[in-house]
DNA sequence: GAATGTGAAAAGCTTCACAGCC
DNA sequence: GGCTGTGAAGCTTTTCACATTC
């Protein structure tokens, strides 16, 4: 890893690149270009080179990168070394199916407790473990040390269950209630909002069907910046 | 709406805009500063201003904006005056969560058909819809004329849906699944990939707490954006 | 007095183009 | 010949500061 401030648009890409070079390794390609990765992740080849080079990477000039060494890098620089304990606030339809989602576990997030506010779902078992009220955050937060929390409430108790999440000790959120939380700095939060999103492509499909005029003229880009229409 | 190109960025705080107003109007505010956005939104208030000039947005100096004409504006812009017709493909736990998310309709989005290709749910009821096989793709997209298409399938059939959605007319596409989609570039994709998200709060973690140096300086933001340590 | 809308400056990010290396 | 890593250029986005309007 680097001495060097890593730019946000970067870290956000490595994930991609993760899943990429995954995938990759899986066909038993070994070493790769950033040409290739390019068409692999839908980034392009100088933007991968840039990122890289911000992690201090190490490509062979005129061979490529070494697919499992790059894995391991990001990986690492991801803090994915490592397995989170996670909490999950919200057993509702997305909340269990989160639950049940092999992707968190595989890449390291280990769901290590649930929570909901509803009565009719505490006490359910869900693989080894079961719902707890979310009166329980605080005691078992701090308790199973967790320090990374999973909001799928509804919007109304969202924010409630963000603040006991907060002073229990959690200091990174995903958000999946569509609500804008209010919480100290130095936490971090990833709103993830379905609507909204849909919202984003409904805007574009409505420039799509009525151009007023010029509009958005940037090209091909890939994961959470979506692409833009031409002319 | 206006005459002139709306920055990418602006496009994707406009449902956050939506959201905070929506909340507002319910509490029965009339009338609101950009400073009183900024802190129901999270966004900046300068920014929020500029993001409103590019709507041309009409705020009156020394009082604020109105709350229901603002609304209307901007869900003008995203298209949010129509309905717009939705195919889902995978009916599995997210999937499943995805098609009772009432959010959806709330906005004017409506799901119209349901794919998957697993036999076992192919003809189970979903309100007034039934779950049909994926080969029906592309006669049922033509025909309910389908203009955004939801991908909720695993990785691996991810690819094959999105095509056969594009391939019968779909330009818009949502993907859950942890892929990067090739697609013609008239496609707009939007990613949402939570264990991307996820790794991104463990890179925030990791950076926590072992700092290497000054890492990451960059003030609060909001919804896709997350906020940043400092130091 | 209070708040908008916007030039202008600053910051951040991407792309180009190529020197250097294998 | 092929490919990386990076200065420099270009572009987009954010922030500042203030003239203007109510």
């Amino acid at each position: 890893m680097r001495i060097q401030r890593i730019p946000l648009a970067t870290i956000a890409r490595l994930p991609v690149y993760v899943q990429g070079l995954k995938s990759l390794a899986e066909t038993g390609t070994r070493l790769i270009s950033s040409q290739r990765l390019a068409a692999a992740t839908g980034v392009e080849a100088p933007q991968i080179r840039r990122d890289l080079s911000h992690l201090g990477a190490f490509g062979t000039p005129g061979v490529g990168y070494d697919v499992n060494g790059l894995l391991h890098e990001i990986s690492h620089c991801l803090g994915l070394s490592r397995t989170w304990r996670v909490a999950l606030a919200g057993y509702g339809r997305l909340g269990s199916a989160l639950a049940a989602y092999p992707g968190f576990l595989e890449r390291n997030f280990r769901i290590a407790a649930i929570f909901d506010n509803n009565p009719a779902l505490v006490g359910m078992r869900v693989g080894h473990l079961e719902v707890m009220h979310s009166a329980r955050i605080p005691s078992m937060v701090k308790e199973l040390d967790i320090e990374i929390g999973i909001v799928a409430t509804t919007g109304s108790s969202a924010q409630e269950v963000a603040d006991q999440f907060v002073a229990s000790g959690v200091t990174s959120l995903l958000n999946f209630a569509p609500v804008t939380l209010t919480l100290p700095d130095r936490v971090v939060v990833r709103n993830i909002d379905l609507a909204a999103e849909m919202q984003i492509l409904s805007f574009h499909e409505t420039m799509r069907h009525a151009p007023p005029v010029p509009y958005m003229v940037k090209p091909a880009v890939q994961h959470h910046v979506s692409r833009w229409l031409r002319e």
